[in-house]
DNA sequence: TTGGTTGCAAACAATTTGCATAAAT
DNA sequence: ATTTATGCAAATTGTTTGCAACCAA
């Protein structure tokens, strides 16, 4: 199920050498590597000896957020990382030590969220769920 | 259970005017404006006619933040924000349209999240939850 | 052809830092 | 008297934008 430049297409963008190179970038990354700040996509550019400029490394992955190819997070202040959406939504733990980043999805969670805004008068349009955690010591 | 100029002896900050201004414009702030950029800070002084550099602003909340003072947050990308640590842990809600900031507490995520952690072999150093939600009509 | 796209440089916004001066202990 | 803080301006960092040249449709 990866993207395709039909997907492409379909958001309204032209297929180009930038954007077809970018997500084939995202779409190659490993599970452990699936978190890309816009400077980490352009030295995969550089490394493949495709020449694009940075400027457009962010142009590219802000209009692939748009059309919802990928999303965007703010682990922490100063920059963002990106990362494929075609995993569907999911929460993040980040190992302090390792800069990992393990993914899960616990659906109780999310319906005591729902329930919690709920509550409040709100209805959930987007959330961010970040456990920073460090490998216990047997 | 305000925070004194003790406190900050304690975390071994002298005790000047731009630390305790920027501590009493901290506490003074209503639940709806717990949570302010260093720049709503910096407008505050100026209004309340304090001549502080914008940073100086920066330097006083960073050293509160690492004297246990005040809280980051990156609600989102650009900017932070920051919050009187005095009320303990608790989760956010920001309303997309209006901007505001709702605290709230939920001990069966948090228990979740313990149990989740732990099931990666993982252990909780910090987290951050925020729910970005709009006020359902009627 | 022609309107979307790119690269580059300049513009920006948030935050940090160097340094000489000023204030706290 | 010492040590730590401050203000200001300059420097950084991450990201966005203007614009002329360029390329996909």
């Amino acid at each position: 199920m990866a993207y395709s430049n039909q997907d492409l297409r379909s958001a309204g963008l032209k297929v180009t050498l930038p954007r077809v190179k970018i997500l084939q970038i995202l779409e190659d990354s490993d599970e452990s590597s699936r978190h890309k700040s816009a400077e980490d996509v352009y030295q995969s550019l550089r490394d493949a000896g495709e020449d694009v400029g940075l400027a457009t490394v962010y142009r590219v992955l802000t209009q692939f957020e748009t059309a919802g190819l990928v999303t965007r997070h703010n682990f922490e202040a100063g920059h963002s990382v990106f990362e494929l959406a075609e995993t569907g939504p999911h929460d993040h733990m980040v190992d302090t030590e390792s800069g990992n980043v393990v993914e899960f999805k616990d659906s109780v969670i999310e319906e005591r969220q729902r329930a919690i805004a709920e509550e409040h008068g709100y209805e959930i349009v987007d959330h961010s769920l970040v456990l920073y955690v460090r490998k216990k010591d047997a």
